[in-house]
DNA sequence: GATGAATGAGGATTCATTCAT
DNA sequence: AATGAATGAATCCTCATTCAT
């Protein structure tokens, strides 16, 4: 009993910081992250100026809690679609299947994610803080990579590593835009060029 | 004599303008649009913030004309080294090579660009602005993509042609901050990229 | 048994305002009255800013209150040591001394006492209310100095008292701030002045 | 013909900045330093927030201004009526006169110099920035103090001018706040308490 | 009585833009 | 045409105070 409280307090808490992020998310989706003002996030989220420096000492720290939180959430999305030691039971074409359409699905889910993944016009702080968060996405595929092509030296590895993520990276702002048809489009032609990057990698 | 004066001023006026966008272009490459402030700007190009807005009604139209400029640049750049005519005489291999190694030139040479061709975190007004250039870009790629491979439908070619584009974008990068070796590896595991998305597009 | 809860709740009100009035000292000693925060005072004094407010309406109430209370240790203090009956037994020095001494020890042990006593750069509401205090230690000088001198005249006496007041003040931040041997250097000096303002005033 | 403009501009500069520091003198006066906000100066010198930090870049910086800027008019108003080379030609009485008098004269006209004199609750860096200031007028009295009376090692007379300065401090702000009669009582109170201090220090 | 989350007005500072000279 | 001082709205953040639990 002398508990509940406080279990509801963090519970509010919590629910508190996930306003926060949704609106922070929404906002840089739409504005940018210079354009969004720290009094906007609080209005969207319902809450105070005042209430939002209560969870978050400064905009930065917003910044990086949401990419942390996207990175977890890519994480969490993926884990639950993929087995890593099942990597080489599968055709090439399946893999990349099973990679991609997860982080499809969480960036059509998550519009704003791509402004802090692009990790352009930030402060300088900002951009160190959600490298760590690339490295860990890179990290990732580098892992895949190496699972199905254990020749691949380190360098080559998270090199190729590297250009794939960014590869999908670069085509996901017109497949989040799209509409239907023309996103199946789009996301065949990403698979396209994953096959054909990845594919000749075996043979060296 | 009567029209030296007008035509020394428009010299003038073109000296000034060049050096405004100079300004421009290393201060969004250092600090990204949003944090490049217009009086920045007059300051680095030698003038008065005053001076400035004879020249620009505003900050999106300093943007705006430096965007235009790079795409121009890049077009003349690409024009010098390269013969549309000629698509077909050459293995893959050296038509990526022709097309990429000016980009690349241009771009280390021009380290602001990616700022503006980024496309992120900019006023909407802006990025529509700059929609157009990518559109340029994008339909000279097709165009060469049609000389080689003419039995591409317009729709596919132009698909193409955007994501050949965006596979280039995506790597310039950290092409453009590494150094020596380091570029050439990422240089040529571009070069591997694009192969590995345009020679299959032969076969259908 | 019915009474045992109000007097320890007293009891345990009393220490609470103790502990605000404490932290209070220490912080308007180290940051001076208008950067000290009540969120501040009251997490230095364990506390929870809303209980803070069950015993004080607002920061002036809780400066109020903490200069009433070094008026009255300081007055205990001096009590303590001090016989006003005896004022003519002892020669000049000795009797500065004996009202000096106490007021230096107490400052040494309350550094933030200045603060308050300084009565600059706080609300106006404040200086006012201060104003009272500064008149009860002006008026225990006046009644030293009456019965030292009783040619006086009151005017004189009160101006007398004040200024020998301010005198104090003025040298009490070295004082507190000094260490040992300066310390003792810096009180003899402020006997002496004392000295040399209060001697002559017996002639006439 | 040339130069007209730059001269009339910075004439007008150089107002500028009287007129702020006429504003923050006056507002330092009635509501200390950190109740007075820069927004508060700008309205008061009549310009806008804007202009203010065209000439400061922070409030810290106008507070030092202003404290350079009464030292220098006390400086100057002591200077003025003051000889030094004839500090022995006069009775002592004289001397504190011909000292005090510009002194009391100055500060009833520039009621605010008492806030930023005074070295109480403002920021840490203020505090260091006023601390030369002080030091300097203390260093002028020393001068004085020395050509009196030369058998004073140089520590002594540094205590002896500190001493000095501090006891015309402390009495000052009753002295600004009195009218007339009671001013000039106070005034004679000053120069005793002085006579007192200084006098004996003649005799060792 | 106690808690601490919530409030929101206010403060220092920046910067795109204007305009008197 | 050029200058640069001037503007003032907008931004991030703080803190005295309140109130639901």
């Amino acid at each position: 009993m002398t508990e509940t409280r406080p279990v509801k307090r963090q519970a509010r808490g919590r629910q508190r910081i996930a306003d926060i992020l949704d609106a922070a998310l929404a906002l840089f989706a739409e504005q940018g992250y210079e354009r969004t003002s720290t009094n906007g996030i609080a209005a969207r989220a319902g809450i105070s100026p005042g209430s939002l420096y209560q969870f978050f000492p400064n905009k930065e720290a917003i910044a990086e809690a949401l990419a942390t939180r996207l990175v977890e959430q890519m994480r969490a999305a993926h884990s639950a679609a993929f087995d890593l030691s099942r990597v080489n039971d599968l055709p090439l074409d399946e893999l990349i299947d099973k990679i991609v359409d997860p982080l499809i699905a969480f960036n059509v889910a998550n519009p704003g994610a791509k402004v802090l993944l692009a990790n352009t016009d930030m402060p300088a702080g900002l951009q160190a803080a959600t490298r760590p968060l690339h490295e860990a996405v890179v990290g990732r595929v580098g892992a895949i990579l190496h699972a199905r092509i254990p020749t691949l030296s380190a360098a080559e590895q998270s090199l190729a590593a590297m250009v794939a993520v960014r590869i999908v990276a670069a085509l996901m702002p017109p497949i989040v835009a799209a509409r239907d048809a023309e996103r199946e489009a789009l996301v065949a032609e990403l698979k396209k060029a994953l096959h054909g990057y990845i594919a000749p990698l075996h043979d060296h």
